[in-house]
DNA sequence: CGGCGGATGTTATAATGTTGCAAACATTGA
DNA sequence: TCAATGTTTGCAACATTATAACATCCGCCG
């Protein structure tokens, strides 16, 4: 699993990305799911960059590779990853990101870097039981939650006068 | 200003839009902003709909009225009533819904209900201070936040075996 | 009047996402 | 092995959502 210890840092990031690669396919393993060439590499893709990825931009990678990829390839392989909780998608920014926490059921919120786009998913159960105490007042049925925080990371927060990372 | 302690019920809702053109007229007077027709039309639109609107629906809508309305008209209108906080966009619908709270700071968190589509916004202190919390600990800056609950409405519950309300 | 700025009209285009069908491929069981 | 079956991918077309660029109109001020 990826260590959401070290937000925003410099860390191994390839090293990262094996290890969410080796989650999913031991996680598709256990659902009886096939991790395809495809779907594998579009979640390489996604890990690979700390920003959201769009589809598009999925797309382009993907034809860089040499493959012959339309839309549809894509989303659905998008799909299959949203399905198996290994990626979420990013409802401000048409975009995807893969999930931190796979495997575990979780309700996640994600803060991202209006200036780096570098976006964090954290689980936090006081929001999560804050979302649903004030559903249940309204004796509303919680389904899925999508919490999208904008604004700014620490690195580049203009208070600490540093450069921005990337 | 509409009134949030009725949600999902049956009401006035023409004294409701009244209301919401209303208070939209004083807010745009006390910001020296032109609430045209179109804008104030596109308002009165959204706010009709319970459920929030997308921008071609607000397009064929004003067509109806026998508008000569092309997408730029829809969007900059829509523009408009954002940055002076009498829309919100809904991310996981791409449509809009009236502010509850026009003129007053908040932080909304909207409970959509996916049979109904009826959509309640709720300004909740609870969960707005959690975020903020979560945020800071991370040594985020928060500017804006999105959140969005689907489920299901009272009036389309299972449990309470009613009738699904429109 | 004449210039200025904001608002709208108009056309085209970009960006994002979906449908439907056929070919390729994997899995299973005779 | 081989056909039967279901899943995945290729592919073309299309649908939906959003923006760019530029022309025009309209109210306001001098
Ligand atoms: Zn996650
Ligand atoms: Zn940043
Ligand atoms: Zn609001
Ligand atoms: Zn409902």
């Amino acid at each position: 699993m990826s260590d959401p210890a070290l937000p925003y840092r410099p860390h191994d990031h390839d090293a990262c990305v094996a290890q969410a690669l080796a989650d999913a396919r031991s996680i598709c393993k256990a659902h009886n799911a096939r991790l395809t060439p495809i779907r594998e590499r579009v979640l390489e893709l996604i890990w690979q960059s700390h920003q959201p990825l769009g589809a598009y931009e999925l797309l382009a990678a993907l034809a860089n590779d040499g493959r012959n990829a339309a839309p549809p390839t894509v989303y659905r392989a998008l799909d299959f990853l949203q399905q198996y909780g290994l990626v979420h998608r990013i409802a401000s920014l048409n975009a995807f990101i893969g999930c931190a926490h796979a495997g575990a059921c979780h309700t996640s919120l994600f803060l991202i870097c209006r200036h780096c786009r570098n976006t964090l998913e954290i689980s936090s159960s006081t929001v999560s039981a804050a979302v649903t105490q004030t559903a249940q007042a309204h004796r509303f049925v919680a389904e899925e939650a999508i919490m999208e925080i904008t604004g700014q990371c620490p690195g580049c927060s203009p208070e600490h006068e540093t450069q921005p990372h990337d």
